[in-house]
DNA sequence: TTGAAAGCGCTAACAA
DNA sequence: TTGTTAGCGCTTTCAA
């Protein structure tokens, strides 16, 4: 086995090897602009030969530049991190960084030590910017960021109050309240009338925005009937059971996540209501939850590989354009009509 | 808002306002090592009051170390991925590693094209050590990791040959086969005498190794009666109809998956079958599925979190002791009694 | 188009 | 116990 100490060949070796200077390597292996198609060939060539690779030690030395943006995730309890919208939306960040050569630094924050440990490792300049995710109101991270000047894009639309004198927060959102509103119109179509809908905790921005899509869709039609979950099955359940107790005839639920959904679904079934006959059910995410569920359940997708990969893009856009006007960006959300409605 | 470039203060310049050389200042910082208490506090005040914070690219520079490990993750397609399993134990990682003040670089791999760039990353010294999860037999990573001398652990037990000459790889796995022991054990105590079992793709260590508690368990009561899934609700499906088919009066089932035991519960749902009365059922994981399930699963659950800990502490101590000799760690499973068996 | 040379911020011999 | 000094490997003026 080889030692933890391989020694690697520097651009010195390359340079000697090549027969011309350091500078010349530098250059080549830097896009080669500014050289002689000759030379190039001859440095690639003696740079195949001895296995270099560059050390980006003494690269961010000089430039300033880490080639690396870091992930930061707060309260990997919540349910970002519980389902596989969390895998999915790191997938996404991670297609894109790697496609620009760029590294993804992972850090997960739980206590309020970790708030620390985590603003002072992005003012340490040990990362290019960073892509956050599942702040609140008061979290601590977004005025670290800026006054450290760290480029940083939001993963949901954030709740807190513009700051003086800041540019305002760049984000990527899906559409929340659309996706509701197509979920309850679905149902309306459908020819139900009595929609209640169980929503998520209500200091959340996305719970909100499916709250309102809701009640868009409701309005003029049918009056609103509102339960509060918390994105758990058995919140979910629970908030059934009182949409029942307030109205026995309710025909249709709209729920704020799959999870709630199949929450639902087990109250109906405990009831003795069929789904969809006597009462239709759809739920949101489109995760995994939804088509385990038993009857497998219409839901609304939300492309979560795609928001990772555009709140990826978003950073590297701002990185290499610092001064350009970006716009957040809200992905769609669709509707997928299964067994449940 | 502060531009992207905020100038830091320097060793130079905490040693001129503490009155002091460069190499005092680094030694405390660096623990303060044989330098005068007056003298630390003198160094410590001067870095608070100008916010210094030290520059790793000139550190790693000199010392060869990054304070990073790669965390390595093949193939996010599967059920790694797909279900909470990943989300805990990269918690676990993460916690372990923040907690010895290291970095976590999070590398996926997707196509065959990601094992050359995942494979350069690695040898290019980037990191002190890797962990690495859900490698195929002829994966190539290993032998690059082996090559370039980066110290691994493995997540799960490799199921590659040991290679000649090589130390043994070093991995944290579970008790999977006492987990499936102990799952069958427990439907025999409840009077269960026909038990089958779904198995996972049998080119997996973990599938094989839970198929092998069941057999261990039944070895002398019971006949085996042995039905391939994929990890998927759906292969429990067929694999449920299919052990159906085989033996009419099968009165329990061991599936070696959450997923794929709430697969068996629709068949037998469908067919009319009481669970747990008529049939009996446990399942493996207990991640999420187990309890979303209706009933909810009897399940063997491993502690995901603790494994992803272990892991990183592993790794930490090989890089501390390259040449102590250390072993590979399983961690214990666990029955989880609910409501389906 | 190429090369010489300075220097990024830090650690670690070595000397005092 | 402290300071001086020589690099770590790279990029980037500047001059040729």
């Amino acid at each position: 086995m080889p030692g933890p100490h391989v020694p690697r060949p520097t651009l010195e070796a390359v340079a000697a090897r090549a027969g011309v200077s350091r500078a010349t390597v530098s250059r080549v292996v830097n896009g080669g602009a500014g050289v002689r198609k000759s030379l190039q060939e001859k440095v690639n060539r003696a740079v195949t030969e001895l296995g270099y690779v560059p050390n980006i030690a003494a690269r961010t030395l000089v430039t300033r530049r880490t080639g690396a943006i870091a992930v930061v995730i707060a309260e990997p309890e919540t349910r970002v991190f519980s389902d596989p919208f969390f895998a999915q939306q790191l997938r996404g960040i991670s297609r894109e960084l790697s496609a620009q050569d760029q590294q993804l630094v992972l850090l997960l924050i739980e206590g309020s030590d970790d708030y620390e440990r985590v603003g002072r490792y992005l003012s340490a300049g040990h990362v290019d910017g960073a892509l956050m995710f599942s702040l609140h109101q008061d979290d601590p991270l977004p005025s670290m960021a800026g006054s450290a000047g760290l480029p940083t894009v939001y993963g949901g639309r954030p709740d807190w109050p513009a700051r003086q004198g800041e540019r305002p927060p760049l984000y990527v959102d899906t559409d929340n309240r659309d996706g509701a509103r197509q979920a309850v119109r679905h149902l309306l179509e459908r020819g139900r009338r009595r929609i209640g809908v169980i929503t998520g905790p209500l200091d959340q921005a996305s719970a909100l925005d499916r709250l309102a899509g809701y009640r868009d869709a409701l309005s003029g039609v049918a009056e609103p009937l509102v339960a509060q979950g918390d994105f758990t099955a058995e919140g979910g359940e629970r908030a059934m059971a009182d949409l029942l107790a307030r109205a026995p005839g309710l025909d249709a639920v709209f729920a704020g996540s799959d999870l709630m959904a199949s929450g639902a679904l087990r109250t109906l079934r405990a009831r003795g209501k069929r789904v969809p006959e006597d009462v239709a059910v759809v739920g949101y995410d489109d995760l995994g939850p939804a088509a385990w569920a038993d009857p497998p359940l219409t839901t609304v997708r939300q492309d979560v590989e795609e928001m990772g990969r555009v709140m990826a893009r978003l950073l590297m856009t701002r990185l290499a354009s610092p001064d350009a006007d970006l716009e957040p960006v809200v992905t769609p959300a669709r509707l997928i009509v299964r067994e449940s409605s």
